[in-house]
DNA sequence: CGGCCATGCGTACGATCGTACACATCGGTG
DNA sequence: CACCGATGTGTACGATCGTACGCATGGCCG
């Protein structure tokens, strides 16, 4: 038998586990048990890594969120100007996210949770945070936040459309949403 | 007592009830006992007037999704121009939605359901288009994909930042998502 | 006026849950 | 080599859940 000496994966292998199952099942679907049997570890071996359910999920999604966090450091870290920075964005909702309905059920439910409970909360601004500064390399703060916000809408819709959204669309939205509105000249009245 | 003939109000309350447990404590807190003790009627009557779970839960969205809906086909409806279904829309979120943290604890939850089950995201997608056909009375069709998913992403942040949100960002929000993009004439180079 | 049946309810059952905790295991130490 | 404490696990307990179902109730029909 395997050493019982105290194995550092075996946290991470929980961790992980505990993202499947939450993606296939929801957290209302999330017990010990199913995290357990999907990370092949005993029962018992939940509540010696973590002290309760909620010290799990925290630590799961906050491992998710940094993930999601990576990519757009990374997409938009390579941009070199604006209309750069335009399609890493454009890049980052169509490939990296709405192809992956998994990405975007965990979203939900850590939103979900984040409506209600304020450790869940802070999870979740910190990763808008970090969204947000990769987004700054390259938009003035209040772009920011539209462009955020209308990524999340992206997001949600991606997840519950029938049909496939277009990226001319999301392109589209892009370009309008980072600019400035200049109130038309009016005619004469 | 009272009569124990049938009472047609008996299920709209429970529906009202199931709304206010889940607002508050969330789909994964409503249970038939908990729901029935906040509508004030035994247990034994959820199961009597709901075959289960789901089709409760399908009645209160429902419900729900009209109620918000309604609200934009008001706004909407009374706005004469372009630049009034603007403003429309900024007050739909500034007024109607931001301030209610119940609305959007409701939203999420209807979302995280949607991304699960087919039930759910049917409810969803009568609700989108219903308000896609509201905002259809003023923008072109692309336009309002993206203007709803804008509003969707807006809502988010609302349950989740700290601080309230500006006004102005929101006016200019809209303004910007409901303005073609023309690319800018190059300069010599 | 007496019985019947639609309406509505109390209760109990089996499943599942989070968590606690006694106990097994075994490398290191003296 | 003997034992001790760190590491890890099996199991059991109390709570809560959805749901089923037998039974109480009382208007209505004959």
């Amino acid at each position: 038998m395997a050493s019982r000496r105290f194995d550092p994966d075996r946290r991470d292998r929980i961790i992980a586990a505990a993202l499947d199952v939450i993606a296939a099942q929801g957290v209302a679907g999330a017990s010990h048990r199913k995290i357990a049997e999907q990370a092949g570890v005993p029962l018992g071996s939940m509540t010696y890594h973590f002290a309760n359910m909620d010290e799990l999920l925290t630590e799961a999604f906050r491992r998710f969120g940094n993930s999601i966090a990576d990519r757009f450091d990374q997409e938009l870290g390579e941009a070199t100007d604006v209309d750069g920075a335009r399609l890493a964005v454009v890049d980052l909702i169509h490939l990296d996210l709405l192809d992956s309905q998994r990405d975007l059920v965990l979203t939900h439910e850590l939103y979900t949770l984040a409506a209600r409970k304020p450790v869940f909360r802070q999870i979740t601004r910190d990763w808008m945070a970090r969204n947000r500064r990769a987004l700054g390399l390259h938009f003035d703060p209040e772009t920011c936040r539209m462009l955020d916000a209308l990524i999340e809408g992206l997001f949600i819709h991606a997840a519950l459309d029938t049909e496939p959204h277009h990226r001319a669309t999301t392109v589209e939205a892009v370009a309008r949403i980072t600019t400035p509105y200049h109130r038309p000249a009016r005619t004469a009245h």
